[in-house]
DNA sequence: CGTCCTTTGAAGTAT
DNA sequence: ATACTTCAAAGGACG
């Protein structure tokens, strides 16, 4: 049982969070990079331009695994490294909170009607307002009154939800001084939700808990859904309501995840692209620039995303999602459809090692990339 | 319309 | 224990 193996003082990996720093040498360089300058913008093109070169290689993909590989494993290296880091982290940082700016970033906005942040209120919008938000990320002001001893609205199904399988995080009741009950004691307030959203048709949650973290399964427009949908128009609520759709959780966004939405409308802005696999690689790069302490930002807000989400899906499992546009029903593919996906993407591997045809974002970057880009 | 691309990280399965 | 796979977001491209 691997949820349970993870238990004790490991906190859904926490502890693990603070792998992806650099070494001192080029952290120091990364520092540099961090500001974020034109010429930042500019290195990064520029590199993304030669990564579009060396992309040209048939064997790209492979690459680009071999890369990852070796990042991975300096990673783990660092790991040891950091693990003094992180525990520190459990038992103080996260007690309180290292970054008192942040913990009411997106509150506000979706789940306020016709409200907004206060822009002096914030040190950082973690999540763009106008990418819309992530619902659990928006689910994070990160107060820890959401997660006081008495909480005001205690939502009745979930403390009565059976066959619990996610563990309860040690830190959890730690950090948040929970109860000695469980999960189902533990219950965020519920005035994050808009009133619109606790009505809403998707947004009901197994436990009786509306939230916006669910979303009909109907492929990749959820994302819309997601971010817009829980404001839905009366008219698309009717339409969503007479093709009732089996609610999928969506996973916990990670770190970067964060990061990424944050970012991405303003690297938008500023490259001119709007093509996300350019856009992502322009971020994979800012995030390795980014310094400790910004990246222990997001670190962090998605330890909460996901401890939230725990708190929120006591049940789910981030298999339910496994093929889940497929199945249509999640959780319930069996280890034999397990594999299907799985083969599908090792032949594509396979293809892409033995020369197999180029990637259409490779002849995109080609075009997309070009040198004008440099100039800016 | 569904899938791919591309990134990192979390969590799952397979060996 | 380790390796590998899937899925989170995003939106244009493509079959």
């Amino acid at each position: 049982m691997p949820q349970l193996s993870s238990g004790g003082g490991d906190d859904l990996g926490a502890n693990d969070e603070m792998i992806a720093f650099k070494d001192e040498g080029e952290q120091e360089e990364k520092i540099q990079e961090n500001a974020f300058t034109e010429r930042d913008l500019a290195d990064l093109k520029s590199s993304l331009v030669n990564e579009s070169e060396i992309n040209q290689s048939p064997n790209t993909a492979a690459v680009r695994r071999g890369q990852q590989g070796e990042h991975r494993v300096f990673q783990d290296k660092h790991r040891e490294h950091l693990e003094g880091v992180s525990k520190q982290q459990d038992g103080g940082m996260y007690k309180s909170p290292a970054y008192p700016g942040y913990p009411f970033l997106m509150l506000p906005d979706p789940y306020l009607p016709n409200s907004s942040v206060s822009p002096s209120s914030n040190k950082v919008s973690v999540v763009q307002q106008s990418h819309g938000m992530h619902p659990l990320t928006s689910l994070l002001p990160y107060s820890n009154d959401h997660f006081s001893p008495s909480p005001p609205h205690l939502p009745t199904d979930m403390s009565q939800k059976t066959g619990v399988h996610r563990h309860q995080s040690q830190d959890l009741s730690g950090y948040y001084s929970l109860p000695p009950g469980g999960v189902g004691q533990i219950t965020p307030s519920m005035s994050w939700f808009p009133h619109s959203l606790m009505l809403g048709p998707s947004g009901v949650h197994p436990t009786g808990i509306p939230h916006p973290a669910i979303v009909p399964s109907s492929g990749k427009q959820e994302h819309d859904q997601y971010d817009r949908g829980m404001y839905m128009k009366p008219q698309m609520e009717v339409k969503r309501e007479k093709e009732p759709k089996k609610p999928v959780i969506k996973k916990p966004l990670n770190a970067f995840m964060l990061y990424m939405k944050e970012m991405r409308a303003k690297v938008i802005a500023e490259c001119t692209l709007k093509e996300s696999a350019a856009i992502n690689q322009i971020l994979g790069r800012r995030w390795h620039a980014l310094t400790r302490e910004e990246q222990a930002k997001y670190y962090e807000l998605a330890r909460k995303e996901r401890q939230l989400h725990m708190q929120l899906y006591p049940t789910w499992s981030a298999r339910d999602n496994y093929e889940a546009g497929l199945s249509g029903v999640a959780g319930e593919k069996s280890k034999a459809d397990w594999g299907k996906k799985k083969r599908r993407k090792r032949e594509k591997q396979q293809d892409s090692n033995t020369g197999g045809k180029r990637s259409a974002f490779a002849t995109f970057k080609e075009e997309a990339a070009p040198a004008h880009l440099l100039q800016i």
